[in-house]
RNA sequence: CGGGACGUAGCGUAGCUUGGUAGCGCGCUUGGUUCGGGUCCAAGAGGUCGUGAGUUCAAAUCUCACCGUCCCGACCA
């Protein structure tokens, strides 16, 4: 390709609207530009990108044996009104009428249509396993779009679908991705990493996020230098000591709080009660039920946590009305041992299993109780892991102090067990002749998202710094004069079609511009080499090598071609 | 959905407090100049000042509404 023919618009300032570093680079390199909030086009280069990293992500997913589809983007409601996905996933899902005011859907994954066609396809175990894939837009109405493509409306996903006729398939399956995975981010120059992970609206039990360290992540990992576990933070957990228990004092005797609503203050002079020996009293609404949630006072609720422990659909914190409708006390004052209608659910985090001599709200505004215990005083009606883990806590397998690190989730593996296939009637008939639902599990790869968390892994001050693999030209020819009968440009030429004529993905910057032009703009793209031919060089018969972000190397023009191909050969 | 900031030429921005001629840099066009890290000089083109209403003799500027963009939050009683 000749620059001059192509379209790059590069910029030498980045876009107001554009915040961190990756969505900046892709906007001055000239990668894509925003159409709206959350909607980009890919220009020509973006494109070619994108295009590596979806082929990248076929070749790996053909070589674990799974099998390319393409289904439909606009999806029938009915089959997601089967899966239940269409009141649970009712947030970001994208509708739209027809003439006829029918409602459809623009798919935002694709389990309820990949499950159908099982249903009617997969009749015996002999044809399983299988695994689906397929490359595609997805939509997501989203709470809101943010970063460039991390976040975005409509985005580009990989979405796997196995179907196996036992629970071990199953697990195979789901190993194999897993490895895939870390194959395919390896391969586009990511440092990446499995982490434990929660399976929300997805549905399933068993989940594991690939994330790409990143300052500007959006998820917060849990991990552990010593052991190797890792795991989100919505999922993590540790090896933190419950609460002690003491030789109790009393018997939550009643005392006086005026104005005191808060932990802190209630830990402060002249109360001075330790919030490790207070329990934080939490009043939730979830599915339209008021909850109470018994944590640690110096712990925090994991929302996560809470909504998969209980299986509730949708949760929020119960309004000041609410909590003083349920409990006769607004927060501040709230706790589980005094009048909590019998209706109500009390659950309690593990770390106060067995706890003492803990002070808690009265349900009376302006006084809390002392010296409770957890099992003497309340009836507590389920206990579950609900608090966030914090760093430094003990790994839970190893005993090390934990870390935390933000990072960008680039795939997320589950194993989806018979949900869908129950729901979808997806059932085959097993070696000995009984109709059973498909174990399935689901993999997807944000493939927009890979590529911005490449530039924001893969850069430096003068731009996008791109892995091989994925870089839209492998090679930039630079010649720094370009009148048609200078040497320099007729060597540049000659570079270029012999490099095209070997398969090398190769662009020729023949723009008319002064050197410094041509130099910051192929940096800022970031092609992995530049062969630069000019006059002075030249003289000596040379050309010049630079590697992006590496140093200049003088070879023979009659060794150029060569040395291009050892250093793409060194790389891939 | 809540809070905050912002909206002036393709991009980045000044002007707004104190109402009166819309300015700068980049980019673009033309001519010259220069030619190994975003040359220099000169001359140009390009703006419904987000939209609509209001106040006023007069609105980019003040008021209101709406639209849009970005950031934070939508958990901690």
């Amino acid at each position: 390709m000749r620059w001059s023919q192509y379209f790059i618009p590069t910029l030498k300032e980045s876009p107001a609207d554009a915040e961190i570093l990756s969505h900046k680079l892709l906007l001055r390199a000239g990668l894509v530009r925003k159409l709206t909030g959350g909607l980009y086009t890919f220009l020509p280069l973006g494109l070619r990108v994108l295009r590596k990293i979806e082929n990248l992500i076929r070749e790996e997913m053909n070589r674990a044996g799974a099998i390319e589809v393409l289904m439909p983007a606009l999806q029938p409601t009915d089959i997601w009104r089967q899966s239940g996905r269409y009141e649970t996933a009712s947030d970001v899902l994208y509708k739209a009428k027809d003439r006829s005011n029918k409602e459809w859907i623009l798919s935002p994954t694709a389990e309820e249509v990949i499950t159908t066609l099982a249903a009617g396809e997969l009749n015996s175990y002999r044809q399983m396993p299988v695994n689906f894939y397929q490359v595609s837009v997805k939509f997501r109405d989203e709470i809101r779009p943010r970063f460039g493509l991390m976040r975005a409306k409509e985005f580009i996903m990989k979405d796997a679908y196995s179907f196996d006729s036992s629970d071990e398939g199953a697990m195979a399956s789901y190993q194999r991705m897993y490895d895939a995975y870390t194959r395919i981010f390896n391969r586009c120059g990511l440092r990446n990493f499995p982490v434990e992970a929660d399976t929300g609206v997805i549905g399933g039990n068993y989940s594991h996020e690939f994330m790409v360290p990143a300052v500007t992540g959006e998820n917060e990992v849990v991990y552990c230098e010593a052991c190797g576990y890792a795991a989100n933070i919505e999922k993590a957990t540790s090896g933190i000591p419950k609460t002690a228990a003491r030789e109790i004092g009393g018997g939550g005797e009643k005392f006086a709080t005026p104005g005191v609503v808060t932990i802190e203050a209630l830990s402060k002079a002249p109360y001075s009660v330790p919030a490790n020996r207070q329990i934080k009293t939490l009043v939730y609404v979830a599915d339209s039920q008021p909850v109470l949630i018994l944590i640690r006072g110096d712990d925090q609720l994991n929302e996560t946590k809470f909504l998969a422990r209980t299986g509730a659909l949708a949760a929020r914190p119960a309004t000041p009305e609410e909590c003083a409708a349920t409990l006769g006390a607004k927060p501040g004052s709230l706790g589980a041992v005094l009048n909590v209608p019998a209706t109500v659910k009390i659950l309690a985090d593990e770390r106060l299993r067995g706890a003492n001599d803990m002070t808690t709200g009265a349900n009376e505004d302006g006084f809390h109780l002392r010296s409770v215990s957890i099992d003497r005083d309340i009836k507590v009606t389920e206990w579950f892991d609900l608090r966030t883990v914090t760093a430094g806590e003990p790994c839970a397998k190893c005993a090390k102090p934990l870390k935390m690190q933000r990072a960008i989730e680039v795939g997320h593996v589950f194993k989806l067990g018979t949900k869908y296939s129950e729901k979808l009637h997806a059932y085959f008939l097993d070696a000995d002749g009984k109709s059973k639902p498909c174990v399935m599990g689901c993999y997807g790869i944000g493939v927009t998202r890979t590529m911005q968390a490449v530039i924001e892994q893969c850069n430096d001050k003068d731009g996008i710094v791109w892995p091989l693999a994925v870089a839209p030209y492998a090679v930039c020819v630079t010649p720094l004069a370009v009148a048609k009968d200078s040497a320099v440009m007729q060597l540049a030429e000659k570079i270029y079609a012999e490099l095209t004529a070997a398969g090398v993905e190769v662009i020729l910057d023949d723009r008319d511009d002064r050197p410094g032009v041509k130099f910051k703009d192929a940096d800022l793209v970031g092609f992995p080499l530049r062969v630069s031919i000019g006059e002075k060089s030249l003289a000596n018969g040379e050309v010049e090598l630079k590697p992006r972000g590496g140093a200049v190397q003088l070879v023979k023009a009659e060794e150029a071609l060569a040395q291009i191909h050892a250093f793409l050969a060194a790389k891939s």
